[in-house]
DNA sequence: CATCGTTGTTCCAACGTTGTAAAGACCTGA
DNA sequence: TCAGGTCTTTACAACGTTGGAACAACGATG
């Protein structure tokens, strides 16, 4: 592979002047840069970022650290991510935590100032004490704890409270919550929206009709509808943390032959792609995703060119995706 | 952040001794390997991997090219590379084409020596002439031309084969199949497994019966459904060659009012995780995704050890998950 | 006591790039 | 012609790491 010294031999001139043709300096006269691009175009040469990025003192990575990419927000939000990223020519690298704590520690340690310029974090087992970020970074959906870090994402609890209103102006009264989850910061903030729709439309809180939900995944929604349709008294519609919690959900109604939306309405949250064609398509809230990696990455890129580091807290816009899952009673 | 030369500042040892601690040579006195070790734990020092890289003349990254993150199947192959990744110390960087012929030139013209070490290419329009590559590599799916790269996947036409071998087992006569596309070659492939099932019970090859499909999203399932339901004569059963082709089929059927699969069985490819909760469940043809990424990560760590190139051609396990999605007629 | 091999440590150079400073070339106007 | 400026190029060092060679200390051997 060519290097610098190669070009600058073959155009006959300093390797400093190539490096200065590469780069786009201005003064270098007419002939002496028709000589170094005929040299870099006959040579091919690709500058070596390990090394440009060694004497930058920069590494040209940002990282993502998410639970699985097998979840489709996470994987819909890393496609962003990285085109996002791009902008500003930086790679991104991807760690997995599976959701634990362990899992979250090790890729925060790994984490070395070597490694990435930057983080972006999704985090739901972290205390306060694990916070000991090396580079700058950015926390995506909430405070799962009070860290000083700067946030993107959107008003958990305004969002959560438009899905459980939409319930609530179809005519449902008996509205269960599957997701509930002792640490995680959006669960505790969707839930207090649950709480505040039920409260502004004077229904009652009903401790049986909120179900935890500890991965968010299908399965989970499934098993937390069960236990719903168990119910003495089960619910007419129930408002679901994330879209695969719904999915399961659904299924599990189907598989009782609880119709949706005729029985049960049912609401989610995220509004993956997977939602849209489902039977029956379901009602979702809709974070805007690319907003959300673009307010990230912005923010990162600033934070990273100056030193200043101002805690931000941008929120992004959300909608209400009204589908099949949900009609009037 | 500490560098090799605050940690032997520290220890009073030279710059040189720390890294053979680092690097477990084994002749370090005793003495000196505990003051190191105890200065490489007071100051937290972190390689910088950069630098290391640049010395060793390697990158610590693979690239993994595929179309889209936002694609099921895509996205759980990338969160298992990433896994066999770590198992040799490599981090995965990934390029998303989107498909395109561009996307796929560009991601691949991105991918100097210095950028990675190896890379893992999903490719779907590449032409012969592109594959110009500067790192050992290895194509997933199946050779979309003829080309000396190693080639990681499931046997396509038996695969297929089975699927439509079910359909038939099942007494079903008319099958449509979705998903057939002029430059992809895992489509050829699988196109021919459903001619081969086809042959093999003496049922006619029905042209109007193979429609295309350009993106294999889940609207172009939807789309291509469509088309076959207007048919004079629709099919009773369908191979779709995604699982989101499948999706969309099923979401079409139901648009129509037509029972999955009472009036029509429908098959689909990848096994998502998504298949097994929608309503109806989707039999589907299940890849070991896990054995894949395991294969190409193995292989490339070899290929870059050792600089023999021979070409190899691994063929991974594949199953046939049969759910609600078929049964008898 | 000289020699040897083993063990332990250090010095130097190099990976490919770019910032800095300095040197060289060229032009302008007096 | 020369001083003073503007362009243009170069030499050098450095980013943090590791391979190799050189060196030093040591006990064992003859």
């Amino acid at each position: 592979m060519a290097t610098l010294k190669d070009v600058a031999r073959l155009a006959g001139v300093s390797v400093k002047t190539v490096s200065n043709v590469v780069n786009g300096y201005s003064f270098v006269k007419a002939d002496n840069r028709r000589r170094v691009e005929e040299a870099l175009e006959a040579t091919g040469y690709r500058p070596n970022l390990g090394a440009r990025n060694l004497r930058r003192g920069r590494t040209g990575f940002i990282a993502l650290v998410l639970p699985e990419l097998s979840i489709p927000y996470f994987a819909e939000l890393a496609g962003l991510v990285i085109a996002a990223a791009q902008e500003h020519e930086w790679n991104v690298l991807i760690e997995q935590t599976f959701g634990t704590l362990a899992g979250e520690r090790s890729a925060l340690a790994s984490l070395g100032p070597h490694l990435v310029d930057a983080a972006i974090l999704s985090p739901e087992a972290l205390q306060v004490d694990d916070f000991q970020l090396s580079v700058p970074a950015v926390l995506l959906g909430e405070h799962a704890v009070d860290v000083p870090i700067s946030r993107v994402g959107i008003d958990n609890v305004a969002a959560a409270q438009a899905a459980v209103r939409h319930l609530i102006s179809l005519g449902h009264q008996r509205i269960a919550a599957i997701g509930a989850h002792p640490h995680r910061g959006t669960a505790a903030l969707r839930l207090e929206g649950y709480r505040a729709a039920l409260a502004e439309a004077s229904l009652p809180f009903v401790d049986e009709l909120v179900v935890p939900a500890l991965n968010y995944h299908r399965a989970d929604g499934a098993a937390a509808m069960k236990s719903l349709l168990d119910l003495r008294n089960p619910p007419d519609a129930v408002f679901c943390f994330n879209d695969l919690l719904a999915i399961g959900a659904m299924r599990a109604a189907a598989e009782r032959f609880v119709r949706v939306p005729q029985d049960l309405a049912v609401v989610g949250f995220d509004n993956n792609e997977e939602s849209v064609y489902s039977s029956p398509s379901l009602t979702s809230v809709a974070p805007d995703k690319g907003a959300i990696a673009r307010a990230a990455v912005d923010l990162l890129h600033r934070r990273a060119e100056s030193r200043d580091s101002a805690l931000e807290d941008v929120e992004t816009p959300f909608s209400l995706q009204v589908r099949e899952s949900t009609v009037a009673r």
